[in-house]
DNA sequence: CTTGATGCAAAGTGTTTGCAACTTA
DNA sequence: TAAGTTGCAAACACTTTGCATCAAG
């Protein structure tokens, strides 16, 4: 299932329509790659269409966002940051707190003992985030 | 080593002054408990010295926050929250995305996990953050 | 009495919204 | 052509800052 095609039947299913804007947001989310801001995916998208405002750009965040096209992630700076969702194992991040490096990793047995610990307390989990702030190899100490 | 003690310390390292802003503050921020806002620590310095501004709480809660007396939270709200730092010892949280109630845990088992990924990737951790968002045992799902 | 601290209001950030004009289905 | 969508600018919520006045050391 390609982000398109997620995108275009999320829409569909909510009577809401694909405009030109729409394809050249979802276009550019796709192409930037990694973890990017709304400021940056606005910039990105000006290059195609000039036009686009700051204004779209956020209320597309928002529907890809609900379409699980993108995720949501906060760095504890002010802004949020996007990433792709769809082909995208879910992971945790390491940030380097002197270059800003994002790293991303996976690790399942961490991800076994939080849903343990979910089960003693009779929280039922949604989503969860683990970020680890420090330094990165290159950054040293 | 009370967080009174710990405070005048700071201040007189830094060669900065002990107001009764300060003490108020501080006292609201000790006594108050949990996860507090800016805005609610505001409210409830005021009960105590009507005149104490917004300006003073924020000024005050970045001296508590470099003196480790109080550690910043993100929620992912756009607000941040705080809590002591002094006398608690590190945890996790489990945020109810229904009712915004907030559950403290210790699970030492991830953290080893933690410091063994972050040698895997040469990362020298400083802090680390780790939200499980859903559902508490009162909201269901 | 010197230097830092305060309160106020204004400025800043990132994000959201009201509205008239415009597009999509 | 009806309903959603856009760009713009103004509105927002939270936080920070400039400045004249005030108080701690």
């Amino acid at each position: 299932m390609t982000p398109e095609k997620l995108f275009t039947d999320f829409l569909e299913k909510k009577e809401l329509k694909l405009t030109s804007q729409r394809r050249t947001i979802l276009g550019q989310a796709m192409t930037v790659g990694g973890h990017f801001t709304a400021d940056e995916l606005l910039k990105h998208s000006k290059k195609e269409d000039r036009t686009i405002s700051k204004a779209t750009v956020y209320r597309t965040l928002s529907l890809l966002k609900e379409a699980k096209i993108l995720e949501e992630q906060d760095f504890g700076n002010d802004r949020k940051y996007y990433e792709r969702a769809v082909g995208h194992r879910h992971h945790d991040h390491f940030i380097c707190v002197r270059c800003g490096k994002i790293i991303e990793f996976e690790n399942g047995a961490i991800e076994r003992l939080q849903d343990h610990e979910a089960k003693k307390q009779r929280f039922k989990v949604v989503y969860h985030s683990l970020k680890l702030f420090g330094f990165c190899n290159k950054c040293g100490s």
